[in-house]
DNA sequence: TTATTTCCCATGATATCCCAAATAATCCCA
DNA sequence: TGGGATTATTTGGGATATCATGGGAAATAA
């Protein structure tokens, strides 16, 4: 299975242009994906996926009761989402709405989280990694199973834990 | 399978014409289907779908008791939906009991939630979003089960993980 | 007629395509 | 192991196409 993984840090050009990483761009290419970016729910960044994980909030919107708040959420999500086109640089355009809700200006930090991957305005990000990294240390690590074959619920990664 | 996503803001010209946005009019276009508009149940906007959504809705009410209150109620999206004729340009025009149902004055937002759309006065809409989003952040995400393989009805009662 | 809708074309804004330059990563052979 | 050459990747800019919008004219209705 191919993930995305590592960070990448790429100009937004002045027509809004933002190349995405090549080592993404050939995970995608690989499983013939297109590339569906959304807007996180609880952090400031957006999400990047492929098609599968779209499909699945589909679905969950058609099987549950309509009027819950659960599917506005979900169709908030949906809402958000757009398939992005990628042009034959590798680079795709952010509209106004994904610059001003992750506070981009002309640089924009790709982080690969596994299944998917986030856009942060960097110096956000890495004031968040060293958040991250000083609560594990002062809170200890949360629990990590590796290996071992008993396949658990993939923890889903939108970026919390 | 294409999707309606991402939401796109139009004006309403002094004739009462309305574009409905290029991808949406595409998705609509590759099945060869006309477009529905009708009423929501349950907010303040309209529903845009195609025929197949509007042949579950009339399949629902035939497989219920034609005497209950839901039947009286679905009957009710039945009798406010009209087939919507789009100009040359892709445009629709959107009658006075729409509008006024909507609220809408001279700008209409489109709202893409998968197999379906709805349109809102655009700051009913952010409200709702920014409601969305709140309590996505106070009460968590709904689960949605990833990866694995192993689909299962995605039933469950909270929202939490 | 008078009001309204439908068709057609024009225009400006902006996204997309295409090619080229700049930068970074990799290779290859001494 | 070093360092120049080669290739991959990112970035930039001009040309082209698409799209939302506006308005006039023809068609339809009252």
């Amino acid at each position: 299975m191919d993930l995305f993984l590592s960070t990448f840090e790429n100009r937004i050009d002045k027509k809004g242009r933002l190349s995405v990483p090549a080592p993404f761009r050939a995970v995608l290419e690989r499983r013939r994906d297109p590339l569906y970016l959304f807007k996180s729910l609880t952090e400031p960044c957006l999400e990047g996926c492929g098609p599968e994980r779209i499909g699945q909030i589909v679905d969950a919107i058609d099987s549950m009761d309509s009027l819950s708040a659960e599917v506005a959420t979900l169709q908030t999500m949906l809402s958000s989402a757009q398939e992005m086109k990628v042009d034959g640089e590798g680079r795709i355009m952010l509209s106004a709405d994904f610059i001003d809700f992750a506070e981009l200006d002309d640089m924009a930090l790709f982080a690969g989280i596994g299944r998917s991957f986030q856009i942060w305005l960097p110096a956000r990000y890495r004031e968040r990694e060293t958040n991250a990294r000083s609560r594990a240390k002062s809170d200890g690590l949360p629990s990590l199973r590796l290996g071992g074959g008993t396949r658990r619920p993939p923890d889903d990664e939108d970026g919390r834990r």
